[in-house]
DNA sequence: TTTTATGCAAAGTATTTGCACGGGA
DNA sequence: TCCCGTGCAAATACTTTGCATAAAA
């Protein structure tokens, strides 16, 4: 049910973009070095920031049209929070979904197709009528780590 | 399980405004009118645009600032959708979760203590060391009307 | 060599803030 | 009357677009 290997998909996800049309540049292989390895949720900005120290001459609206294709692509997905809606992390395969640390940020992720949210769907649709599409299931909490760490 | 009454809650509102210290103005009034009674998800210049057939001076600063309000009372709850987290609806008592129809925009709450969610909640917990405080979850859907009508 | 990608600057959006005036209580 | 609330204008953020240059293939 968990995905707790962090896999650092750098060399699968330039193969993508090349196979898709994309030429391999020094920005892109900036931004997909931070994006692939990354197991927390980072805005634009960050991205940029993170990206500069690997490529100084990169521009933040590369970072933009990088994002915008690694989410064609389905390798990157938008993350939607309480306070904000900018933030992006790796995608992973199949129906996933987020357990968000609120103290330090980590993401970890579980498959949605368990029993339970199954049947909630099918009791929702017979009593609404809707035919339901999509799901979104998103948990925050606190880390083991920072749960060991204080209070 | 199903809230399915569409009550209008302006006069409740206007009373919460009042009990907590706000004033009731005649563009506060405009903005509670529309919201209090809608079962759609609402962007800040929708709301502009309806509550100026009832009020012509509204300014968009103020629907802004009254959001703000009827947020911190917890009247009001902003909407996370993939193409944008802008939208507002009423909040309901309780903890509840929304299904969405994707044609019309029809909101539907239903609430989220439902023992698959639960049961997977602690899955999770046990399995990941994480203790969880908060749960999203959003269903989203073509309603009874809009599968009827076409296609 | 050809064509895509980049970075800068400028233009759009969305939202917030400063401030003098107006209207609720 | 007193003070909060309002609308305007300006400021700030965030994101997208236009364009000449740079670099991948």
């Amino acid at each position: 049910m968990f995905k707790t290997e962090i896999a650092d998909c750098t060399m699968e996800w330039l193969r993508c973009l090349r196979k898709n049309g994309y030429r391999l540049t020094a920005p892109r292989k900036a931004v997909v070095e931070i994006m692939a390895s990354s197991q927390y949720i980072l805005t634009p900005t960050d991205i940029f920031t993170l990206a500069r120290e690997r490529y100084p001459k990169l521009g933040l609206v590369t970072v933009y049209r990088t994002i915008e294709k690694l989410e064609e692509l389905g390798l990157l997905q938008r993350v939607h929070r309480p306070s904000d809606c900018q933030g992006f992390i790796a995608a992973y395969q199949g129906h996933q979904h987020m357990l968000i640390c609120q103290k330090c940020g980590l993401v970890q992720f579980f498959d949605g197709d368990h029993d339970g949210i199954n049947d909630l769907m099918k009791d929702v649709e017979t009593q609404t009528g809707y035919k339901i599409n999509e799901h979104w299931l998103q948990l925050f909490g606190v880390c083991k780590k920072c749960r060991q760490k204080n209070n």
